[in-house]
RNA sequence: GCCCCUGUAGCUCAAUGGAUAGAGCACCGGACUUCUAAUCCGAUGGUUGUGAGUUCGAGUCUCACCAGGGGCGCCA
């Protein structure tokens, strides 16, 4: 935010490093301060004196030259170099050279980028590349547990990321329309259930049956046969089968459409398994009339052995296979035309899969054969966002096959009723539509934020008590924040004062508010490039934090004139940044709690 | 056997190779005639799994080992 300063301080830098003799870095690198009350930027030249110390070989130990080295370099700088505009000083310290924003001239020009840009506050310049985001790929016919949730919170929140950071973003889903799992389902329901129909709670109702067919497999002998009977008709395109399929299938959509909504999620193109199946069965003739698939039928699948074509050793890609014996498609007939499709349908500049560890070498193998099959270029274009899995406690696994789950269904519910209970307890003068809503605002927000706010590799362990738990370092927090600068904002007579630059020395608390709002367009731009939603959590919950450290210091609505004016322009952009971080974490920020 | 991930306070987790490793929870002690106490302040709590190495500097990079989890020809 503050570009044009760092520029024109690391020219003068460089010009004294010069006039020094010493060797120019190739980049200045620079830091916050540690917070001590004031706000500013830093450099270190432990790099150069280390340089400098391995130059000059004077053969004592280096360890004391280099920190003593680097403060006499920062030493020199600090008293030859002119701060512009905007400054307030400069010190050298252990090495580094510190240099203080003057607070006045500064605080202003973030608040009134926040209050001028609103909405957009944050966002990058167009980048002019267009991303492709696969996330959620739901099965149909199974319930969508928790497990499913992280995987749609982290798509969801990363298409926000990547947007806000600049690029065009084409969110896409994959639906798993067809295979085992489905032919099971329908086996179950032909012969237990036919005629029924789902409830209100369709996903539910769908899972309750899927769970049901495998028990009643796993009891009756004659039941793999049956299902495997059922298999080749759907292979036929059996017409009562297909009719069966489609009605069921529907379902299964139906359901998940109210759970996006739910979750506030939204796709622009929805690819399907069964559209997949025949093109991908087709492509595998292909590659094996091009000697890339080496087909074992019957006795065995259709295989690629992707280090024997890529001439490697040592195992790495080890053999994919992408046909069953019977000639059945797996998941890897139907990933690798869809893989195809996306690029000529949308000529990405990447492709992103947002899927969970467990399939990291699968993935890999996929990328892999798109380039044996002669697309390079798109398969190094391909990227596999990893995320870890969601456990029960005692590092069960959720498996909608055993029925360990717990559904998405009963968790919102669960943390909406908690939500309520609380403002009814704290906000009793509310309406209940108004409690409602801010309810479902608190209770969605709690269960997302926890799901983006540890490393995308951590495993995360679902447990009730901590679900329900809105307390500390949550989402329920960072909202608060948000409504207590809204009702100031509320309670202010007219308009929002015009800037002006604070006459009066800010408060610690001040600076810090504001130091961390300026950070918000370099977090969205880091965030996007590591794929990484953490850093926004982090951020937003440091703002509500700061935020609420200004409220308890900081009078507003009862300070004198122009600090109050200072002031109230501080909390519109603190609530404006705060809303702008939740947004993109794909959390509401509610007006009152 | 090969590969990947994780290991930081009692618990759950942070920490662009850089200044004194920070939060929350739990526990203990304080603060509501003051813009919403879903808040704030204070106290306690650390050999960053172990051992080497690279570096001026390592929780962070490399290697080995230990512990836990995951993946590896017809599941998705």
């Amino acid at each position: 935010m503050f570009q044009t300063e760092q520029n024109a301080i690391e020219e003068q830098i460089i010009n004294i490093i010069a006039q020094k003799g010493l060797t120019i870095p190739e980049k200045i690198h620079w830091n916050a301060i540690p917070f001590s009350g004031e706000w500013g930027i830093s450099t270190s030249f432990f790099q150069l004196a280390a340089q400098e110390a391995r130059l000059n070989k004077t053969g004592q130990p280096q360890k004391l030259n280099v920190a003593s080295l680097a403060q006499e370099i920062a030493n020199a700088i600090a008293a030859s170099i002119t701060l512009p505009s905007g400054f307030s000083r400069v010190e050298a310290v252990k090495g580094y050279l510190n240099l203080y924003f003057s607070t006045a001239d500064f605080s202003q020009r973030v608040v009134d980028t926040v209050l001028t840009q609103g909405d957009k506050f944050g966002w990058g310049e167009a980048k002019g590349q267009r991303i492709l985001v696969e996330f959620s790929q739901p099965n149909t016919h199974k319930a969508f547990h928790v497990g499913h949730l992280r995987n749609v919170v982290i798509g969801d929140a990363i298409c926000n990321i990547l947007e806000a950071a600049g690029y065009d973003v084409i969110r896409a889903n994959y639906i798993n329309d067809t295979g085992l799992h489905v032919i099971k389902w329908l086996w179950n329901y032909q012969k237990y259930h036919l005629g029924e129909r789902p409830g209100k709670d369709k996903t539910r109702w769908m899972g309750d049956l899927y769970a049901e067919a495998n028990h009643r497999m796993e009891e009756s002998p004659e039941a793999e046969n049956e299902v495997r009977a059922l298999f080749a008709r759907w292979d036929q395109r059996d017409e009562e089968v297909i009719a069966l399929w489609r009605e069921s299938r529907q379902w299964s959509l139906d359901g998940f459409d109210e759970i996006y909504n739910l979750l506030g999620v939204r796709f622009d193109n929805i690819f399907y398994d069964h559209e997949l199946e025949k093109p991908g069965q087709k492509l595998v003739e292909e590659l094996i009339k091009k000697g890339i698939a080496i087909d074992e039928r019957p006795e065995g699948p259709v295989i690629i052995r992707l280090d024997d074509l890529l001439g490697l050793k040592k195992e790495t890609y080890r053999v994919l296979v992408i046909l069953r014996s019977d000639g059945t498609s797996l998941y890897s007939t139907k990933d690798l035309p869809l893989a195809i499709e996306k690029f000529e349908k949308f000529n990405p500049d990447r492709s992103i899969y947002v899927i969970d560890v467990r399939q990291s070498l699968y993935l890999q193998q996929i990328y892999k054969t798109l380039a044996v099959m002669g697309h390079p270029d798109w398969s190094e274009r391909c990227y596999h966002l990893s995320y870890e899995i969601v456990n029960l406690p005692g590092n069960v696994t959720i498996a909608s096959r055993e029925g360990t789950v717990v559904l998405l269904e009963d968790l919102v519910r669960e943390a909406e009723n908690r939500a309520l209970e609380v403002v009814k307890e704290k906000n009793p003068e509310l309406n209940s539509e108004t409690m409602q809503e801010v309810a479902h605002m608190v209770a969605l927000g709690a269960i997302k934020y926890p799901m983006l706010a540890r490393d995308n590799n951590k495993i995360v362990t679902f447990d009730w008590k901590s679900a329900l738990d809105f307390n500390g370092q949550a989402a329920p927090y960072i909202q608060y924040a948000h409504v207590r600068a809204n009702s100031i904002l509320r309670r202010m007579d007219g308009d929002l004062p015009d800037s002006t630059a604070p006459q009066y020395d800010l408060e610690p608390s001040e600076v810090q508010l504001i130091d961390l709002i300026s950070r918000l367009p370099a977090e969205i731009q880091r965030a996007a490039q590591e794929y990484k939603p953490l850093h926004l959590t982090n951020l937003a919950y440091e703002l509500a934090r700061s935020f609420n450290d200004f409220y308890m210091q900081c009078p507003v609505l009862k300070a004198e004139p122009d600090i109050k004016s200072a002031r109230l322009r501080l909390v519109a952009a603190a609530r404006q940044a705060i809303a702008n971080v939740l947004t993109i974490l794909g959390i509401k920020a509610p007006q009152v709690m």
